[in-house]
DNA sequence: TATGAAACCTGATATCT
DNA sequence: AGATATCAGGTTTCATA
């Protein structure tokens, strides 16, 4: 997480792959940049120490895993307040089916990403979090009908 | 991508580490899940040829590569026809800065993430693609300010 | 039929030039 | 930075319940 130098050419094409698939090895890495292993290693650690990789995880099919509704859920707040903003994203933790967070502009102040089992536990999750209790004054499902493109893929 | 077979208490565990860590060896996994390396490996196998797992990648932070303004693009189209509709969804994938597309209910027909590197590139990408040519009549754009929770793990 | 132990072998890591 | 040696860890086999 220091300060990273300016990624060349060979770095960006190293994050390429990896986005790609995290688990190419090495040589095979090396081969398609037309580099060494270990160079390729050095540059892999060097990203990873200075944040420009996160993490390496396993994405997992929603469906198969009994979560087949998805809502992008528009949140709009009721006071803009520091502590109670803070309380209510601290609130969305506890919730496994709330996979993400986003604060964006515009008329709503929120833009959360989540994964039902099915529309009634999608209701109980709105009943439970999108409260006046809660800071919110307002929210909007959007249901996602298709998944037409899902990259987690930054292509450099 | 067979027919899958329910998951069962051994196959969340796993699926709950590798979604934070796809690196974790085995043996780890294995003393975590109290289990051994080799059931692990089959369970996993298993889940990528099921389909349960998607895949492996390296996450990228998006601000490190120079893509340091994220927006959430709500898009209108004219006209419902699928050969339309399948045109404007194609013509993102040559779009390296649109990293997802979701088609969702309500007023707005397509949502899409967009990691931009600044607001001129992003300018000229909604002045290429948002067009009535494109099928598109209207769009809006939902700036991201901050990365509250931005997670990929469903939480099992 | 699925599991765990152990052998085996691929590939990641460290050292040296 | 690249080549080589070492070692960790992934994969296969086999025995077992």
């Amino acid at each position: 997480m220091t300060e990273q130098h300016q990624l060349d050419k060979l770095d960006r094409q190293i994050l390429n792959i990896l986005q790609d698939d995290a688990t190419t090895p090495l040589a095979e890495i090396a081969e398609r940049v037309h580099s060494s292993p270990a160079t390729c290693q050095r540059r892999i650690r060097q990203m990873q120490n200075d944040g420009v990789i996160l993490k390496q995880v396993a994405l997992v099919n929603p469906t198969a895993v009994g979560r087949s509704l998805s809502v992008f859920v528009a949140v709009e707040v009721e006071s803009q307040n520091p502590m109670l903003l803070d309380k209510f994203v601290r609130s969305l933790d506890k919730e496994n089916d709330v996979v993400s967070c986003y604060e964006i502009s515009g008329e709503h102040d929120y833009l959360l990403l989540v994964h039902a089992e099915n529309m009634t536990s999608y209701h109980q999750l709105t009943r439970r979090i999108f409260t006046s209790d809660n800071n919110v004054r307002a929210f909007k499902s959007q249901f996602i009908m298709d998944f037409n493109k899902v990259e987690t893929k930054i292509t450099l």
